[in-house]
DNA sequence: ATTGTTTTTTAGATTAATCTAAAAATAATG
DNA sequence: CATTATTTTTAGATTAATCTAAAAAACAAT
């Protein structure tokens, strides 16, 4: 089956909003994810339920059915793909890949997205540290845990980010708090939960909210 | 302004149907290379002509506008730059990326487009033998020459064809008609206007309908 | 249990792109 | 040049995706 451009966005916002959780996703989180509103997407789930990609009932959510993750986790793979190649072979920072791919990630071609695959060298992670879902839609996750969540004297390596925002991207960038970086605890403050972290020789400050949407492999 | 598709499309078909002649295109004409009926291809122009990417009178035809034609421009640049990356680093045939290029070509990004420009080492032809628009629109093409024009005696370079179909490319595939081929004319059958063509030491019979279709440089 | 708040759905419109059927304009032909 | 044939446009519908405003259901809190 072929689907539209929307559909697909639909999907995959779906997807997001509760991987790995199985949760039922409500409407009105679909419909901030997309800035739609809340009607039309109530609209497209019955779409959607009708071709038999979501779990939906009235009022109480839904969840993809497993042709529906199958999809989804299509969208995906392409969507990291995309932003590898723009990184690694087109040079593009980490912080501008996000609209391109965004677009990219719809075109329909399986061998394609195999052969790109390919020619990359078969990544296991897309620029954020996201991984990148092989042929049969496996995604092999490693767990990462939040900066927030580490105690003083902790280390491990930088790995992915919570938040995708070019903003925040370009302030861990010019931070040095890049993927593949050692990060230790070196003390963590009372009155407002900022992390004094260490990188190389340097320690600096970051905030609580970066430290919750900075991830870290023990 | 931001395009669809579907109204880049309609400027990249007037774009063919009249280059690199300038006369007016008819509605039929459009609607033929789009699949749609004459019906749409009116209600379309109309939108066209109100946002000044056509000349459009009613009953007569239309044509680009310089603006409309740098957008058309664009479109034929970024597909044919996008075929090249499909052949030379994804390994796809020449008869196999038509499609893939359809969709690619509506990627939104200069940016995008001009790396990958650099990263393909600024291809000045497609995998078909058309020529790439540089940055700024101008396009470089060689005068080719159909096999049927030929004389007796004459050779040249198999640089392009004018027809795109996978099935007239696989043709040529396997007959060794590859661009970059020296031929020669041996003769030209009388009755059918068949040719019996020379290339390295093969001699071969191609059809006028395939002559008229291999271009040549000389 | 009643009331208030939030979430979700329905009802009714709108815009883009398409279609069929029929009318109007243009082109071709005897 | 009058008549036919072809091309193009209009009229009226349809489908996908969206919206606003209002109703209905679910959830929360006295
Ligand atoms: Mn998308
Ligand atoms: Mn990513
Ligand atoms: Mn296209
Ligand atoms: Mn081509």
């Amino acid at each position: 089956m072929n689907l539209s451009f929307t559909e697909e966005n639909y999907l995959k916002a779906i997807f997001h909003l509760n991987y790995p959780v199985n949760e039922n996703v409500g409407t009105n989180a679909i419909s901030e994810a997309l800035n739609t509103r809340a009607a039309s997407v109530t609209d497209m789930l019955k779409k959607l339920a009708e071709k038999e990609l979501i779990n939906y009932e009235k009022y109480q959510g839904v969840s993809l059915t497993d042709f529906g993750q199958k999809k989804a986790i299509t969208i995906v793979r392409k969507h990291r793909l995309w932003e590898v190649f723009l990184v690694d072979k087109l040079n593009f920072k980490w912080d501008e890949v996000h609209d391109i791919a965004e677009e990219l990630e719809h075109i329909n071609s399986e061998t394609l997205i195999n052969r790109l695959e390919a020619f990359l060298d078969f990544p296991k992670r897309d620029p954020h540290g996201d991984p990148i879902p092989d042929k049969d839609g496996v995604i092999r996750s490693q767990e990462l845990i939040p900066v927030s969540k580490l105690k003083v004297g902790d280390s491990g390596v930088i790995s992915g980010v919570r938040e995708h925002s070019a903003d925040f991207l370009k302030y861990l960038e010019k931070t040095g708090l890049i993927l593949g970086e050692t990060l230790s605890i070196a003390e963590i403050v009372k009155f407002d939960s900022s992390v004094m972290v260490k990188i190389k020789k340097n320690q600096q400050m970051i905030s609580r909210e970066v430290a919750k949407n900075l991830l870290i492999a023990l």
